[in-house]
Parts: C-alpha cells; structure tokens; sequence
DNA sequence: CTTAGCACTCTCTCTACCCAAGTGCTAGAT
DNA sequence: ATCTAGCACTTGGGTAGAGAGAGTGCTAAG
C-alpha cells in the first residue's frame, strides 16, 4: 500500500467533499485530479481510508464522504493555510482603521471575518478576568445618587448608577473615590471586590454605610464585567449553507444565543503552530455542534478568541486563513489605540 | 349573503389554519366548527371570500388559507385579546424584578417575550432623540486622556475615552466639565453637540483647542448615543417554525442583523386602541420580511418599541397578548428605577 | 502492487395509476 | 331568498415498478 498516496487520496476527497457537496467516487477522483493511477487502485486505498475511520460511505452504492476524523487528519497533515488576496488584506485594513470604540471595533471586526468566510462569526470581548483596573471613578448626579464606572486595562469600560440609602455630598464622595483608586488602580479586575472590601477599616465610621452601598456596586460591577460575552455576525449564512439538512441550524442558533457552551469551547481550543485551533464537528463536545467546527484563534494581550462557525464540511484552509489574518489585524488596532 | 356567518368562517379559517398548518376545507371546517349550516353553505361564503381576497386557494382542489389582508380583517374585526394566564404573569414578574441594569433589564425582557410566544422577540433601546442630558462627566485618567460619560434621562449611559493633543491638569478639566455641563444638563441629548459648541467663546483662548478636542468627543458620544439599537432573542425558533419553506429565514436573519429596515418599520409602527400594532406579511413593505409579521407595542415614557417577528400564519390573539402584558410590566419597572 | 473486468447493490428518477380532498354548479327544499 | 344535497370535475400526493447511473468489492492477470 502506497502511504503517501493513499493521504493525497483523503485530501482529494475532502477537497472535492467541499467543493461539490455529495459524496465522491473513485472514478471521478481520478477524473478530477492528477493521481496517476487508475480508479480501482484509488478504489483500494479508499478501502483502506474506510477502515481507518477516515471516510465513510453513506450506502453501498455512493462515493465517500470524510469522517470528522479524515477533517482532522486533512486539517493536521495537508492543509497548508493558504494566505489571503491583497484585496483581502486591503478590505480588512480600510475596514477596520475607521473604527474608534471597541465595541465598534469588534463588530466591524465580526462583521468582516463573516462576510470574508460566508459564516457565521464569533468574537469573543476581551476577558477581563486576567485585565487590571486602569481607573475607577464615582460621580454624584445627585444627593442619593452616584455613577461608579470601572475602566480596565483591555479597553472595556463598565458602568452604572446606584441609589443610596443616604444622601452623600461631594466632599465625602471624593474621599470615598480616592479610597476605592487607592486600592484597586493596577490590581486585577477580579480582585476589585476584596479590594474594596479591605479599604473600609480605614474609613470614618460614619461613612462605613454609605461606602458599603457603593463597594457592593463597585464589586458589582467588576463581577459584571468579568461577565464574558461573544458578539456574533452573519446568522444568515447558517441558512443558506444548510440549505438541505436544516434541522442542525436550530441548534446552532441556540448555542450562539445561549453563549455558555460557546464560550466554554473557545476557552478550551488551544492555537497549533500555525496559529489557529480547529475544533471538528463531534470535537466540539456539544450537542447542539455535532455537524458544526468551530475556527479560532486568540486576538490581543488577553488571548480572547476570535472565529468562525461553520458546517465540518468547510473549506478550511481558506477559512484558516481568514481567521488569523483578521486576529493579527484586530490585535494590531487594539494594541495601537 | 349572511355577513356575520361570513366572517365568522373567515375567522374559523384563520384559527384553524394556524393551529393545523395546512389549508382548510368546507367540510373540515362544518366538522370542527358549530356553524350550523351545512359544508356546500360554506362553500358559498368562502367563494365570497376569495372573491373579496380575504383568502386563496393553493390549488384547485386544495382548501382555502389566508391571505394577507385576510389576517388583517380577522387582527382587525375578529381578534380579542385575550388575557395572559396568571402562571405567566407571575413569571413575567418574577424575571424581570431581578433585573438591575437596563441593559440587563432589556435583555431579560426580550428572552422573556421570546419563550412565552415561541417566536423571535425584538426590543429597541429607548430612543435618545427625545431624551435629555441628566449628567455630563469628564474624567482625567493621564495628562492625555479623558473619560466622557453622558448619561440620558433615559437611563442609558453612553462613555468613551478621548485622547487629546496637549495635557491638561485636572483644574482646567474641571473648569471645562463645569462648562459642559451647564451647557447641556436637562436639555435635549440631540442639541448636544450644538449647545456645547456655543460654549467655546466663553472660555479662555489658551483653553479652546482642547475644549474643541473635548466637545468633538462629546458631540460624537450623543450622536452614538442617539444611534437606535435592537436587541433580538429567539432566533432559533425560527427555523423551527419555518421547518417546511426555510428559504425565508435567510433573508429574516439578516433583516434582524441589519437592523436599518426593522428599525425604521418599528418606527412606522402605530398601536391601534388596543395598544398594539401589527404589521402583517406585505405591510411591513420589506422584502425580506414578506412572509413574517410584525406584533409590536411602545413601551416606557418614549416610546421605544418591543414586539415580535414571527410567519404570518401565527397565533396573533395570544401573541398581542404577551406583546401587551410585557410591554407594560417593562415600562413599569424602568419607571419604578 | 496495479489494472481491467465484471457482477452486484443501491439510490434516484420517471411513469402510471389511484385515492382522497375539495371545489363549483345545478336543482330542489325550506 | 337562502340553504342543502348531490354530483361531476380537478388536482396534489402517495405507491409501485422499471430502468438508468454510479459506485463498490472481488478476482484474475499483468
């Protein structure tokens, strides 16, 4: 048996796979792709492909069709990461440079990688479980009421106002402010609330009550912020891709609104040397992902992620390197402003 | 003719189409219907029906089914709406109390609406156009760097950090922010950038490029600000729903990601005496949105819209209902805050 | 190890056909 | 004036069978 040829075998299958959309047999293999040999020698190697679990066949008469597991050897060991146009590159860059909040830059950012793929694309905020607090600020509105806000290093900024329980004039208010800087500007965002709760030994007794109403808000709201949250683009291709087996895309919907499982997932896809974490259909480890694999990479100093989702049968080394052109890109804007 | 029995039978077609999903005949119609006369009776009616568009037949030998303007009259002449269950009331309550945040509050509420109709529940941000400034903050957080943060009688917040071309010690940030704020507290967030333009000739010269830096930012914030957004939830019934004809949830999909149409369709929107408005298949004027319906309401002091898409073909009693009862618990909880 | 040939197995498509559902119309009943 | 009963007609959907096409596995020879 021929072992390299036997691969070049698989990565004609999953090529055609993709780009015809049925399942493809040995004589149009050799048909559409300069092999060399005959189609009852491919007919052997597919065998032999069949029964490493590397493809499988719908039913007797019918081509071959790749498992997860041939996806994850094409991904591994013959996928080169095909770099993009420069009209690509062009897009990405004139796209991205007009944007001024991280908000907008994120959802240009999801918005381009979805049109660039025709996928579904995902970003995930900045955690700011690893960000440190660059500032925190308390401003009185009113006699009962203050508007905390909490700036982290990553950019991100959280706010809201809290009603007191007293009134609380703007001398105390300063002192307060001072208080809660002190003992949290620089120190990790998760660590806010313990911080916080530490200063209040050092307070005037009077104040304690007052100062306790705007910690809890204070700790609050770093609790909120740690919160992660994905931003989505493009749903619509969801339907048009699956347009035969649209069962699957109901689920998938779910998993994109529900957040949890994603998150949970991108969280645990690790980068290969190339860059980029595939996660393949059943590789998901969810349900609701079965016929779905997940394309991502992390994207600035917090490696939060960045990717695509789409059907396992996707054209990844396009979508490969659509996905790391758009994180190098997003990476040097985040760290540039 | 019998007008009362005539549209009686239109409003038991529309009843039993949505509940069975396919079209309805004479006979199945005498079945499950006490009309009291017989099928060939109601073959004459619904001849007058088609003949007045009411309703249309798919095919020759095929019952009838609804046309657009035949949901019209049955919403119109037909629909009582009928009241929420307690159960759901409670839970109506119970969710949304928890809340603190609007952004939080309005993210419960779409989800809320989205499970107790099935359907794809959209809510728009309150609407800034009308709003008036509350506070107006600026922050120092580097020589360079200042924090804006405006926040709407409203409840919306909206901040971003600028950075500015000189340094500028805290002093002179204050003298500004006192400026600023003067100009534009408890005046329309629209006339922002407007009012704090005519404050620059008040201040010193040495002070005017950076105030011009600060007001740029400013006059930018409020037009972001002003920027309508819509929160959906639900997405993924949608393709269950729509399990037979999926070709038309792409383009809703992507109505809802674009926002602009469903945006300005909500706008267009005007709640009829009982307080809701329907927008059915073809009225919405939106090509992407010719198959599917619009149930929406105004909700809070201004305004703003909540409501759900869903196909034409849905239950519009019961979803007016939920559209209703939400809309008015949600205005009463931002109310209460 | 590769190739050619061949029998075999399925799926998919097309046709023919019938059935059920539904309609419109006409003539009679109320 | 309406309503009803009956009936002929239309049509989509479902079933069954035939055939084509695609693809496979196996065997025997190069």
């Amino acid at each position: 048996m021929n072992e390299p040829r036997k691969l070049e075998v698989l990565r004609a299958i999953v090529e055609d796979y993709v780009h015809y959309r049925e399942p493809v047999g040995s004589k149009a293999l050799v048909e559409r792709h300069r092999l060399g040999v005959s189609s009852a020698t491919i007919r052997n190697d597919m065998a032999a492909l069949e029964d490493e679990g590397l493809i499988v066949a719908p039913h007797t008469s019918a081509g071959r069709v790749p498992t997860d597991k041939g996806y994850r050897v094409f991904v591994d060991q013959l996928a080169a990461v095909r770099p993009l146009s420069s009209a690509e590159k062009h897009a990405i860059q004139s796209l991205l440079e007009g944007a001024d909040d991280l908000d907008d830059v994120l959802e240009r950012t999801v918005r381009l990688l979805s049109h660039l793929t025709n996928q579904v694309a995902v970003v995930q905020y900045p955690q700011l479980g690893r960000a440190r607090v660059r500032h925190v600020e308390a401003v009185g509105l009113a006699p009962r009421q203050v508007l905390l806000v909490l700036i982290a290093d990553s950019g991100t900024v959280e706010q809201r106002v809290v009603t007191l329980g007293e009134d609380l004039d703007h001398d105390r208010l300063a002192v307060l402010r001072q208080s809660f800087l002190a003992a949290t500007a620089g120190k990790p965002v998760s660590q806010v609330g313990a911080n916080v709760a530490a200063t209040m030994d050092s307070l005037l007794p009077e104040d304690r009550p007052v100062a306790a109403e705007l910690a809890a808000g204070l700790a609050a709201l770093a609790a909120a912020s740690r919160e992660e949250r994905i931003v989505t683009a493009g749903t619509a291709y969801l339907a048009r891709s699956n347009s035969d087996f649209l069962l699957s895309i109901s689920p998938v919907l779910e998993a994109l609104e529900e957040q949890v499982v994603l998150l949970r997932l991108l969280s645990e896809m690790a980068s290969d040397a190339r860059g980029v974490a595939v996660a393949i259909g059943h590789e998901t480890a969810a349900d609701s992902l079965a016929e779905t694999s997940v394309v991502a990479t992390g994207y600035g100093r917090d490696d939060a992620k960045i990717g695509i989702l789409g059907p396992t049968r996707m054209d990844y080394p396009a979508t490969m390197a659509a996905v790391r052109a758009v994180a190098r890109y997003l990476s040097k804007i985040l760290a540039g402003s």
